[in-house]
DNA sequence: AATGAATGAGAGTTCATTCAT
DNA sequence: GATGAATGAACTCTCATTCAT
C-alpha cells in the first residue's frame, strides 16, 4: 500500500513535472515549434523519461488542453449557478472568465488553438460543451428570473448566447493585452452595462 | 511597359493563385501539417514554382495572415464611422464582425494561432492596431454621443473596450459553431440589448 | 511518351540503385544492424532520396527479398522441366541451385532469416512455393519415369522431397562455405549418388 | 563452499531462467524485435537482474546459441560414432537432424541467423565444427566400410559432404514446415533411398 | 519561367544499459 | 541481491529548401 502509493505519488509528480514545462514551452514558442527535447530539458528530466509517462508527443498536448479546460469550467459555470442576484453572477462569471485567462495565458492562449486536426476537434467538443454549459446555466438563470418579472422581455436563449459571447471577448481581448484595464474594473463595468440592458426597466 | 505590366499581371496572378491554395490548405489540415507539397498540389504549380513568388513558407503565412487582417479592418472600421445613428452603426459593426468571421472561417480561424513566435508577435501587433482602430472609432462615436446627451453617462472608454469584446467574443462563437443563430438575428439582438443599456434612459 | 519512359528509366535505376546498396549493406551488417543512412551512403544518394522510391525500410527489405526468391524459381523449377532423362534433370536442378546460392550468397544468406514477424511470413511463404513448385515439378517427373519403368519403385511424393531437401542443404553447405567442392563437382556426383539410388536396377 | 555452492546454484537457476525466456521470446518476435524488457518480463526478474548474469543483450545471444549449437552436436555426432550397420547409422544420424531441429524449432530456427557480424562468425564457426564434425564421422565410417567392400566405390569424402547436406536440407524443410511427413518415415524413406545409391550391388 | 528530383537537418520514438534505492 | 526509473545515443522518417534541367 505504502509502495504503491509512493509510486503514485512519483507519477504524479513527474507527469505534472513534464506537463508544467511542456505548457511553459508550448506557450514560449508555439506547439508545433516545441520539440520533446526542449520539454525534456526545460522539465529538467531526459527525453526518455518522457515516454515512460507519456506515449507520445501528442498525449502531452492532450494532457494540458484537457486540464486548462477543466480549469475553466470549474472557473465559471459554479460562478453562474451560486446563489445570488443576476449583477452578482454576472459579476463572478466574468471574473472568472477573465481571471482564468489571465492566470492560464501562457499556454491556454495558444494551444487551444494550434493543433492537429484531430486535437482540434476533442479541444473544439471540449471547448464547445463549456460554453454550452455556460450558455444553458445562463439560460436557466435567466428564465427563471424572466418568471419573478425580475428583469426584460428578452429572449433567454439569445441573451444568454450574448452573454457568453460577451465574456469570451473580453477575455481574448486580455490574452492579447489589448485592454489596459483591471480584471475587476472591466468585470464590474461590463456587469454595470450589461445588467442596465437586461434589469425590468 | 506593357512587357513589366504583364509580368506584373503574371506575377500577381501566381501569387493569388498560390496564397488561395495556402489559405485552403492550411485551413483543412493546420498549418503545421500543411506542407509546400500539399501547398503547390493545390495550386496546381510545381514546387520549386512556389519558391520563385515567395522567399519561404513563413512568408505565404505572413502574406495569407496580411490579406486576412485587412480584409477584417476593412469590413469594421468603416462600418462605426460611416453615419448613421448608434444603434445603426452597432448593428453594422456585429454584423461586420461576425460576416467577416464566417466568410474567413476557414482559414483566419486558425492561421491567426498556430503561429510561430515572431509571426505571432506581428498578428498580435496587427490584430491590436485593427481593435485599437475598432476601440477608438468607437470612443469618438460615444464621445460625441456623450456630448450630445443621447446616451448614459458610462465612460466611453471603458464602453468601447466592453463593445468591441463582445463583437470578437460573438465572432469567435460563430467561428467554433456554438450558436445556432444567424449573423442577422444574433446581431439584430445583441444590437438591441446593448442599446437598451447604453441609451439614456 | 518519351517523358514517362524517361522517368521510368530514372526511378528504375533509382531503385535498383536502392537496392543493391541495400543488398550488400545487410549482408555485410545484417539487416537489423543496417541503417537507412548506410543505405544512402552506399547508394550515394541522400537519405532523404531513399523515401522517393521506397516508402520504408520495410518496404525496401520487401523488395530485395521478393527479388532474390523470384530469381530462386527461375534459377531451379525451369531445370527440372526442361527436356532430358532424369539424371539431366537432377545435374541441372543441382547446379541451379547450388549456383543460385553461390551468386547471391551476400544478400540471399541472410535477408531469407533475420526478418521482423510479418515479413518472415511473407518470406515462408513464398519460400514454401518455391520448394513446392520444386518438389511438385519432381513429383511429375517421378510419376512419369514410374509409369515408363524407369526408376525403383520408390513413392514419388517421399522422394522428391528428399530431392529438394538434398538440393536446399547442399546450397546451405555451400553458403556457409562448408564444402570445398566446387559446384560442378559436387553437382555431379550428388546426381551420381543419387541416381544409383533411384534408377531400376 | 556451502556457500559458495549455494551462490553457484542461484546464479545457475537465474542463468537459466534468463535464457529460456530470451529463447522463447527470441523465437517469438525475432531477435531484433526481442528486448530486455520483454525478457525480463518473460523471466519474471527486474530488467536489472538481468544485467546482474549477463554482461549484455549480446552476450545472452551468445550463451543461447552456444547452448542450442552443443546440443545439435550432442544430438548427431554420437549417433554416427555408435556401432552400427551403415544403414542403421545413416537411420540414427538423420533422426537425430531431424529431431534436433524439431525440438528447436522456436529458437534455433532464427536465432542462428539474424545475428549481428561478429555473433555471426562466431556461430558460423561453431556450426561449421559441427559439420565438420559430422562429416569427419561419416568419412571415417565410409572409408572403414570402403576398406570392407560393404560400400560403393564412391569417394568418401565428396560422399559424406552429400549425406550431411541431404541431412541439413531435410532438417530446414521440416524447421519451415514445407513437408507433411513424419520424422520417422522422412527419415527412414531417405536412409532407404541414399543406402540403395551407397551399397555395393 | 517552370519544374520536381535531390538534399540533409531535425523531428519523434525506442531501448540497451546504468545506478540509487 | 534485486529492483525499475532514468538515461541518451541511435534509429526511422519528414519536409522546407535548392538547383540542374
Amino acid at each position: 500500500m505504502a509502495r504503491l502509493t509512493k509510486t503514485h505519488v512519483v507519477t504524479d509528480f513527474r507527469r505534472s513535472q513534464i506537463l508544467d514545462a511542456a505548457r511553459v514551452t508550448m506557450a514560449r514558442h508555439g506547439l508545433a515549434r516545441t520539440t520533446v527535447d526542449q520539454i525534456a530539458r526545460a522539465a529538467n528530466v531526459a527525453k526518455g523519461t518522457i515516454y515512460l509517462y507519456y506515449r507520445s508527443k501528442a498525449a502531452i498536448v492532450r494532457d494540458a488542453l484537457d486540464e486548462g479546460l477543466a480549469a475553466l469550467e470549474a472557473a465559471t459555470v459554479p460562478a453562474i449557478e451560486a446563489p445570488g442576484t443576476i449583477d452578482e453572477k454576472l459579476h463572478r462569471f466574468l471574473s472568472g472568465m477573465l481571471g482564468h485567462f489571465d492566470r492560464h495565458r501562457d499556454f491556454v492562449e495558444l494551444c487551444q488553438f494550434e493543433l492537429g486536426v484531430e486535437m482540434r476537434q476533442h479541444a473544439r467538443q471540449t471547448f464547445g460543451r463549456i460554453y454550452a454549459a455556460q450558455t444553458q446555466a445562463w439560460e436557466r438563470v435567466l428564465r427563471s428570473a424572466s418568471g419573478r418579472k425580475a428583469i426584460a422581455g428578452l429572449p433567454p436563449r439569445h441573451t444568454s448566447l450574448v452573454l457568453v459571447g460577451l465574456a469570451h471577448g473580453l477575455a481574448i481581448q486580455r490574452l492579447r493585452g489589448w485592454t489596459d484595464l483591471s480584471i475587476e474594473s472591466e468585470a464590474a463595468h461590463a456587469t454595470v452595462m450589461i445588467w442596465k440592458g437586461l434589469r425590468r426597466q
